[in-house]
RNA sequence: GGGGGGAUACCAGAGCGGUCAAAUGGAGCAGACUGUAAAUCUGUUGGCGAAGCCUUCGGAGGUUCGAAUCCUUCUCCCCCCA
């Protein structure tokens, strides 16, 4: 994997880069679309690829070693062989459930036990195991097996939870420097910083995965629950302090308007199930503001879904009969609302990539936030 | 023609003398959702309001301190036998 830098914004830390893996480029500031279990839930690959224009997808460690296993994603050639998608993959390492399944997992210095939430199995995930399923699955860029903190959590959980972390972090990149790409490529390995909210334990944690030296690096731990300039005010102190010439990947960010403000702090990569999981419960992201789909106002509405949206179904259908199918229970709004959503975050991302090349990054997302929190 | 059952909020349907503005579903309306246990979850649905007050359980009348609940009658619906 190789990074290039080919732009930098001059009112901002903001930049346009080009990331290099195995199966195609990336070209950042990039939004990923979330595939938790190998698949972007309502979506058609040749749409994620032709219509929504997605460069890279993520995958989940935890859920796709429950389902489908190992054997058979192992048997198929990888997850990019099994479900037939030929681009960039990443794959979060699992350490999002032991935040998300909290209730139902035991952590241990070692590492953690979780218990199935398919069928109430018991499995022991260690560092060392997250990079073997890691291997298997093989997406380009890996996670290290990390503690996603919770929020609110006391400073000396938070200490404890963060050197947990950087322990894990070792083992990580000692057992991933010992494999290899089992399917003929090459795969990266991407470290978290953790810390909670406190900005002692967040410069120690840049500092400590900086040194590891590895060629791109993730911020964790953040959008859990903390107030959003905190958010702020963190990501920008930790992209102080990682490496300016190495991808900065922000894990779980964001709303639009999240996006543009984290990209003009350095960040160049993101994923979140917003805009997908919102997608299926009604909610719809536009350049004027927020639409909540299943609202009486849009009833009789038979206006375009998005007048200036850039993939068909914004012309196609009417806010009408997407609400239609959103009452009538039909799987085509969550499908057309995932389209919709998805593309909007990738043209989101795109117009902020060309405004920083072309040097009118901060004024144009500076005009873009009133539309982007609006709610119609 | 004879016998029996029933009418409760938008719909279905509990309640069968005070703890009932009335269970529970559904539908409706609104909200939430940030490295996906999520096509999920929460709130709300007689009227005004902060507690509280006011009008409701097919219509009319009655019994009672008190009625959605008991009695009389009217209207309408369903079932069975001829």
């Amino acid at each position: 994997m190789q990074f290039d830098i080919m732009a930098k914004d001059a009112g901002s830390n903001a930049r346009a880069g080009r990331i290099e893996t195995a199966h195609g480029v990336i070209e950042t500031p990039i939004f990923m679309p979330v595939g938790t279990a190998g698949t972007v839930k309502a979506v058609h690959h040749k749409d994620l690829d032709q219509s929504i224009k997605a460069q890279i997808i993520l995958g989940n460690t935890y859920h796709l070693y429950l389902r489908p296993g190992l054997e058979t994603l192992e048997r198929a050639g990888g997850l990019h062989r099994f479900m037939n998608w030929n681009k960039p993959m990443l794959t979060d390492s699992g350490g999002y459930q032991v935040f998300s399944l909290a209730h139902r997992r035991k952590l241990t210095p070692d590492g953690v036990t979780f218990q199935s939430h398919i069928d109430g199995s018991r499995h022991f995930f260690s560092p060392e195991h997250a990079m073997d399923i890691q291997r298997v699955i093989g997406a380009d860029i890996i996670m290290a097996f990390d503690e996603c903190t919770p929020y609110p959590c006391d400073y000396q959980y938070a200490k404890k939870s963060m050197d947990l972390t950087h322990s894990w972090l070792k083992r990580c990149c000692n057992h991933f420097d010992l494999g290899q790409g089992r399917y003929g490529y090459d795969q990266t390995l991407f470290p978290i910083v953790q810390g909670s909210i406190y900005r002692d334990l967040r410069a120690d944690s840049a500092r400590i995965v900086s040194d590891y030296n590895c060629r791109g690096n993730a911020i964790g731990g953040l959008s859990v629950g903390e107030p959003i300039d905190k958010m702020y005010e963190l990501t920008e102190l930790v992209c102080s302090i990682l490496p300016h010439e190495k991808p900065r990947y922000l894990m779980g960010v964001g709303t639009p308007e999240n996006i543009l403000e984290s990209i003009a702090l350095g960040i160049d990569m993101f994923d979140c199930v917003m805009p997908t999981r919102n997608a299926r419960n009604g909610m719809l992201f536009t350049s004027e503001g927020i639409i909540n789909i299943r609202n009486l106002k849009w009833k009789n509405d038979f206006d375009p879904i998005d007048p200036s949206g850039t993939i068909f179904v914004d012309q196609h259908y009417s806010r009408a009969y997407l609400r239609h199918l959103f009452t009538a229970n039909e799987m085509l709004g969550p499908m057309i609302a995932s389209l919709h959503n998805l593309r909007f975050y990738l043209w989101l991302v795109e117009q902020a990539r060309a405004h920083i090349i072309a040097g009118t990054f901060t004024s144009w997302k500076k005009s873009m936030i009133p539309g982007l929190t609006k709610r119609l």
